[in-house]
DNA sequence: AAGTAACC
DNA sequence: CAGG
């Protein structure tokens, strides 16, 4: 376990041990059931590579009209809740006095990828994100609170933890490229990140 | 606008 | 051609 500090993103690489990562696995595939991967659209047309679904409170959702939370999948059916060893994994790490509201889980299969982006669809931007990598590598890309200012790009790997607060809060960050199959945790492959974020 | 593509 |  070793901690870098990456233009304020406070990288745990290696957070969780193989066992704990294969809990993890274990515990996300009823949120899976209950809720099931779609793809959003995005404004001005065109779509996500990534697949994504969410437990908690609210989701985040996009479609041509725009970007925002919703309290419930797209069936209609609500969120399942978010899973304890998730919710560990925050307490451990947030220094935050509230709970998460929202596990956004974001799948990468083969050629995923997602635009250098803000996380500024919440209300209290006090709060920091917590970001952990399940399965394969994956290729972090961070610049700064402008999309003009450098990035820099670090592979994350299965059981690191990011910490986006502070001044890494609003950081434009995406991700380039994932390294399909790298990891064995997932069978199937590609990468999973979940997200957890205090929305309201 | 978390999309793509053109362009440098 | 790869990367930004």
């Amino acid at each position: 376990m070793t901690r870098l500090n990456l233009r304020g993103f406070e990288i745990h690489k290696g957070f969780l041990s193989p066992e704990r990562q294969r809990a993890l696995v274990q515990v996300l595939r009823p949120v899976l059931q209950a809720a099931p991967l779609f793809s959003p659209d995005v404004p001005g047309g065109g779509q996500m590579s990534v697949r994504m679904t969410a437990a908690g409170g609210y989701g985040w959702f996009s479609d041509k009209s725009g970007y925002r939370y919703i309290d419930a999948h797209p069936s209609g059916r609500a969120w399942p809740a978010i899973p304890a060893e998730v919710l560990g994994i925050w307490e451990t790490l947030s220094g935050s006095d509230r709970a998460p509201e929202c596990c956004l889980f974001n799948y990468y299969g083969e050629g995923a990828k997602m635009g250098l982006h803000q996380d500024k669809d919440e209300a209290d931007f006090s709060y920091p994100v917590v970001s952990i990598s399940l399965g394969d590598d994956g290729l972090l890309r961070i610049g700064g609170t402008s999309r003009r200012e450098k990035t820099e790009s670090i592979w994350l790997n299965s059981g690191d933890v990011v910490v986006m607060g502070g001044e890494a809060r609003l950081a434009y960050h995406g991700v380039d490229r994932i390294r399909f199959k790298s990891s064995r945790l997932l069978p199937k492959g590609g990468r999973v990140n979940l997200t957890l974020r205090v929305v309201t």
